[in-house]
DNA sequence: GTCTATTTTTAGTCTTGTCTAAAAATTATT
DNA sequence: AATAATTTTTAGACAAGACTAAAAATAGAC
């Protein structure tokens, strides 16, 4: 597999996450930074080499092959981000442009290695989940902070957005995975939340809540 | 940089190791496993750049700024090979075509931590320098061990052929880089020795004795 | 010093992955 | 249901890198 199929069978899974359905022509141009008639000629290959399934007008999907494919690298992708944060000190905002290149590595021991030397983690810097050798993920009943009650509390689990931007500005706030959170207030003026995070009481915006998830106490 | 240029300029480097004046266009082709023509293409390619000196018929040679490169790249290689044998258990026949691909990686900040993870090794796994981020090279008196006189003794600290084959075999015969030897004799006929390593005694072929090299004790 | 033999370059072709512009199909509108 | 708008595909072109075959230059042999 080149380096350009791979990007195109993540890109496919990871709109796949989103929509469900087959992906769209544009749709994976503009997720890819192309232009859709090189979309349709990579989803001709992509078909001729069984990872998605395509047919004229109507988008692609990942067969068996493709998900597992995609699985493979997202594993990759993750683990790598999870090495660069444990032992090499990068921050979370950091990782995601090196690991795009990681990923790409060809070494199957390598990424066992790497697993069992970061002690077989399964979530990455951000709380995605890493999905095991055989393709499996760690369930996780998450959700969004917007999505809570008055008076629920939770734990930050993850990030819905992963921009460097996002990243540094929860930074600033001090608000960091494994913190625990319990919902104060509601404004309905402007959806923001008073929320009590650890030791502090602070105000965040919707924009906020509803890119960051917790997982709820029962 | 593309992934191929970072391939010529790292061949005309490990070829001006040998032979010190410009290279034949067929004996980088040769060491790259392409053809003339194609070398002769991105010789143009790398001089427009000015990664290399290039005359038509007189070969290539690495500029300054090739030069730099070139060593940018080798310290990349030998500081994943480290990271390979001593964080991930990889034996030192199986680093180089992991190594191949790792050290395209484009992060000047990865390959600083990874450098300071390993506490900044000076030599990789089969022995061979590892350059300083400036370029400069660790000083080392070895020679071969076929260059040594009956009696003399030395500290095994590196191979100049580094296939798997010669590596395994020296794995086989407990030879390794640390290992103190001594010549005990030298047979004439064929050029073998005996030697003494660590604790044992061994006899070697010549083809050994040229690919082993030696600190030796003043 | 001429005449081979070898090396190197050129010219033209191929593949991969991309693009633009135009044509075809699909979807939306009324 | 017919037409307009949008999406998708095709056709043709281009850049990077590589290859083959032929031409040109250099090196070696006598």
């Amino acid at each position: 597999m080149t380096r350009s199929e791979e990007d195109y069978i993540k890109a496919i899974y990871h709109l796949t996450e989103v929509s469900q359905k087959t992906i769209a022509t544009t749709a994976l141009a503009s997720q890819i930074n192309t232009k859709p008639s090189s979309v349709t000629d990579m989803s001709k290959k992509l078909a001729a080499k069984g990872l998605v399934n395509y047919k004229k007008y109507q988008g692609v999907s990942l067969t068996d092959l493709g998900l597992k494919t995609a699985l493979s690298i997202v594993r990759k992708h993750r683990l790598w981000e999870v090495f660069l944060v444990k032992k090499l000190d990068f921050t979370w905002d950091e990782v995601h442009e090196v690991a795009e290149q990681l990923e790409h590595i060809k070494s199957e021991k390598l990424i066992d290695k790497i697993d069992e030397l970061l002690d077989f983690p399964k979530y990455d810097p951000h709380g995605d989940p890493i999905p095991s050798k055989k393709g499996d993920f760690p369930e996780h009943d998450k959700q969004l902070l917007s999505e809570l009650k008055i008076g629920s509390k939770g734990v930050c689990v993850g990030v819905k957005d992963t921009s460097a931007t996002f990243l540094k500005f929860l930074d600033k706030n001090k608000i960091a995975l494994g913190d625990k959170v319990t919902i104060l207030e509601k404004e309905a003026f402007d959806d923001s939340l008073r929320i009590k995070i650890g030791a502090n009481q602070l105000q965040i915006s919707n924009q906020i809540a509803i890119n960051l998830y917790v997982k709820v106490e029962v």
